[in-house]
RNA sequence: CGGGGCGUAGCGCAGUCCGGUUAGCGCGCCUGCCUUGGGAGCAGGAGGUCCCCGGUUCAAAUCCGGGCGCCCCGACCA
């Protein structure tokens, strides 16, 4: 009886650490903020890699890679950027250590100090536009589009398994285009690659906004974000895309000679999705017995577990059970056979809930001899029987319900959990009583939205994109078409 | 960066206040038997610089001084 999970309504954020570290996704390390990501979680991430890479190449964008060192030069240009980045980054000073003969302590070498102090990327727009600048000279250079996965390094005071590290894994676009109309609408585009990624992969439907000038990214003339609720009801941004105007170009001086023979600065966007997703989805999905992971990006979508007494029946059952095995994986779906022995299908039930694998198919003499499987499937833990005969093709649509259905959930949750107030004082009862997302229409300036967060703890997460109806701004009482949401947030 | 807590076997902890046999317990691990349809049982076994450095003492996991590390709660962030 171990391996016990803290049920999500005494302590959400010990039921999550327990998540991660009993079904394997990561570990704390040696070094303080930072995490190992183990297989079974490194395998989560390389399924919505591997898929978002495929949806960065559709749409035309270029894998490459940049160095992981930034001079400190190259990150001042930018003023917004640098005043963003400055407090978390992590700098390199020296380039050799030596052997104190007094101390006897290994330390940096005195001599080997750096001429210009190198910081860790915490993002990489400075020395890719540094970059760009030797790669745009005419329009026809244009539109550049680039994406590189990456780790960066941010010194977080307060980390979190995945949502807080000081070292994290993600992808991040950059992309330089001849006007402003093209790269606004390139940042658009990548938005909706996100939201798609999420809905029809990761079964999560956030809600797609703009930031508020406060929550901007630093350096960015718009933001664009997708916010999702998760379980305990505060708010988790999942992706941004940023229109970063000509902030960059000016800074590092990227012009182009456009078709009248004219120089002009380009047009950015930056845009990235990091290994967060991944808390996002635990938190999204997950239950007091652990994760609920969508098939689609499900390391393993179905677990077969054979059960026998030793002898007589062991064999046949083994058969059945190798055999059902083949046939799923010829079909393309990701199946594991747990025949280890030294565990008893109990146990095994349990460990594969835990690591949230949507479909499992339990098999013993009985079901043999019948020509039937028991199937479970993780989201809604219903059991049932399937014939053997055919069984490929019920697994197969099994899968594509499961997944459906988890992001069904997903969206009543959002919809649940939003709203509407019209007052200040209904602001604070939903925000007090842990209630979620508030709606609410808003005019107010950045000082109305930090008096916000000092009274409350609350964010204005987005703006939303619908201005179809006109109401009462909640702090000005100004008319406005601007609708907010506002939520306690990570 | 502020506040709190904790460092004792792989993990979770007791023992520390009030110094004194061979430092315990649960889980895990190893061996064997037995079991297998929702985290089995029995028997045996291995495993410790008690975070580090210094001090007090006949004697330190325990008392004193200093250091290090990590976790939790708040402000900042993907």
């Amino acid at each position: 009886m171990a391996e016990k999970i803290t049920p999500q309504s005494e302590d959400f954020s010990r039921w999550y650490v327990d998540v991660v570290r009993h079904a394997g996704l990561a570990d704390y390390s040696a070094v303080r903020g930072c995490m190992v990501i183990k297989p079974y979680g490194f395998a989560i991430w390389e399924n919505i890699r591997d898929q978002l890479d495929k949806m960065i190449k559709e749409t035309g964008h270029q894998n490459a890679y940049f160095p992981l060192f930034i001079p400190v030069s190259f990150f001042s240009k930018e003023a917004q950027h640098v005043e963003g980045f400055a407090k978390e980054a992590a700098v390199v000073t020296h380039y050799r250590l030596r052997l104190n003969p007094e101390t006897r302590q290994i330390e940096p070498d005195p001599e080997a100090e750096q001429t210009e102090p190198l910081i860790v990327r915490p993002t990489s727009e400075t020395i890719i536009w540094n970059t760009f600048k030797d790669w745009i000279h005419s329009w026809r250079d244009l539109p550049l589009k680039i994406n590189q996965w990456a780790n960066v390094v941010r010194w977080e005071m307060r980390p979190r398994l995945f949502l807080r590290t000081a070292e994290f894994l993600w992808q991040e676009g950059h992309t330089a285009h001849a006007t402003a109309e093209e790269a606004m609408e390139e940042a658009r585009l990548m938005w909706q690659v996100y939201e798609t990624l999420m809905r029809d992969y990761l079964a999560i439907a956030p809600y797609k906004g703009t930031k508020t000038p406060g929550e901007r990214f630093a350096g960015a003339e718009e933001t664009f974000t997708l916010e999702a609720l998760m379980k305990d009801r505060k708010a988790l941004q999942m992706g941004t895309s940023h229109f970063l105007g000509q902030n960059f170009a000016k800074a590092f001086d990227v012009t182009f000679t456009n078709r009248r023979g004219e120089r002009e600065y380009v047009w950015a966007t930056s845009w990235g999705v990091s290994t967060r997703l991944i808390g996002a989805l635990i938190m999204s999905h997950g239950d007091d017995r652990g994760l609920k992971i969508p098939p689609r990006i499900a390391p393993i979508q179905v677990v077969i577990i054979p059960i026998f007494k030793s002898g007589a029946d062991e064999q046949k059952v083994l058969e059945t059970a190798r055999n059902i095995t083949d046939q799923l994986r010829r079909a393309g779906i990701r199946v594991l056979l747990d025949d280890d022995n030294t565990k008893r299908p109990g146990w095994k039930f349990n460990e594969y809930e835990l690591k949230g694998v949507p479909v499992r198919i339990a098999l013993g003499p009985r079901d043999v001899e019948n020509n039937v499987v028991e199937v479970a499937r993780r989201d809604t833990l219903e059991k049932t029987q399937f014939p053997i005969d055919g069984l490929v093709n019920r697994i197969s649509h099994l899968l594509e319900q499961l997944q459906q259905s988890m992001l069904e959930e997903n969206k009543r949750w959002h919809k649940e959990n939003t709203i509407p107030v019209a007052t200040i004082d209904e602001l604070k009862e939903v925000i007090e009583q842990k209630k979620g997302f508030a709606l609410a229409f808003w005019s107010g300036t950045t000082e109305d939205e930090e008096r916000l967060q000092e009274e409350t703890g609350a964010t204005i997460r987005c703006i939303l994109p619908d201005d179809s109806e006109e109401g009462t701004c909640i702090v000005t009482g100004q008319k406005t078409r601007q609708k907010v949401l506002i939520a306690m947030a990570y």
